[in-house]
DNA sequence: GTGGTCTAGACCACC
DNA sequence: GTGGTCTAGACCACG
């Protein structure tokens, strides 16, 4: 499990999980059927509440990412990889339309959005 | 004022007046020297505590964008165009860095960013 | 608050309040606006944890029946008697094509389901 | 044996086959008399805990459905058909009568649920 | 061994 | 005052 907590940020504990495991998922990094970590052992390896962690694997759990079957483990739920693609895509979309209408709320032109985003890219 | 509130928002009410004020500045809808509303007409006008209207005033002046004179109200800070300019840049820059890494943490090249801006535009 | 919970019954706690508390909202008993008790009155009132209680809240947050505002409590989110009338309907027929299709599995005809629906009314 | 498991249910899977094994006594598929596989064969056959297939099997002797004969294995009890039908009709009365309570507290008729049902038949 | 539920109690941000 | 988060620790069902 590859996760880096800050605790300095302003997300909470769960939600900083949740979104790294499922970028990592929808990067096609942890693939369908892979198995994730026992709650109680990615507790210990975060040096976290097992609740926090549970509440991580519920959210994954809600968005369809993953599937929970009690007694066995938590598995990256089985998703061709169009699917991943198309999930992808529309998360990013998705967010970039909010980033796009924030940087029209201050005048900026398609234009001077793609020239700025040249220089920080 | 013009200032919306959404009480369904995740955003606390302080932070959207902050946001929605701080961005007319930089963009020039208040000028340097414009007289804010004092915070009880303010907190009235958007029928909130006087509490987090201050709230929000001190982080405006916490920014920099507004100063207060004490029995006389707070003011847009005199600010040159270019200096207007300049702030607004730099906090767009740094939001937009922020987003670029982001789509970047998916694989996504500069041209794939150019061309998905360009749909959500 | 008027909610009644089985500790003898297979469902776990929160749900049962879940249950409960939307059906009350989709009878329309529990209108538009109606402010739910704080979570810590409602474990009080309950003789449960404030977690439990907390849960069922989120619950209900998480399929739109109800919105929370920090620091002011909860509220029953705004619908229209038509939205109402939908909700209620959808809930009742998804439940209903799931009850058919058991009765159906045991070979029963829609004219036998009908003729025993009536004696148990 | 025909039995599908689904590991996605909430359900636990040895219910799962506790249901679809009562079920099919009940529609007279099963016949008295008719002798389960060794719950070695079934477990394989599932690809399941031996255990699991036990309560399964477990519970069916304890609704009475089948009796075990150590050393010789499990039958299906000795029913005559009026015996079924009525163990058939009483399960699913009893089944029906929760539906209709859970109608009713809707508020809907008879006249409504029967057309409702009519629906989704 | 696994996850599911419930508990008591703490600290924080917001209003 | 409110809800939001995190903690430690218990008991249960399932496999």
């Amino acid at each position: 499990m590859n996760v880096a907590i800050s605790s300095t940020s302003e997300k909470p504990i769960y939600q900083q999980i949740f979104e790294q495991i499922s970028a990592q998922i929808l990067r096609g990094e942890l693939a369908s059927g892979y198995s994730l970590p026992p709650i109680r052992q990615a507790a210990q390896e975060l040096r976290i509440s097992i609740i926090t962690v549970k509440k991580a694997w519920e959210e994954l759990e809600r968005s369809g990412l993953i599937h929970t079957v009690t007694g066995k483990g938590c598995f990256v739920a089985p998703f061709t990889p169009d699917e991943i693609r198309q999930m992808r895509n529309d998360l990013i979309l998705k967010q970039m339309a909010g980033d796009a209408s924030y940087y029209k709320s201050f005048g900026l032109t398609l234009d001077e959005i793609v020239e700025m985003m040249r220089k920080v890219y």
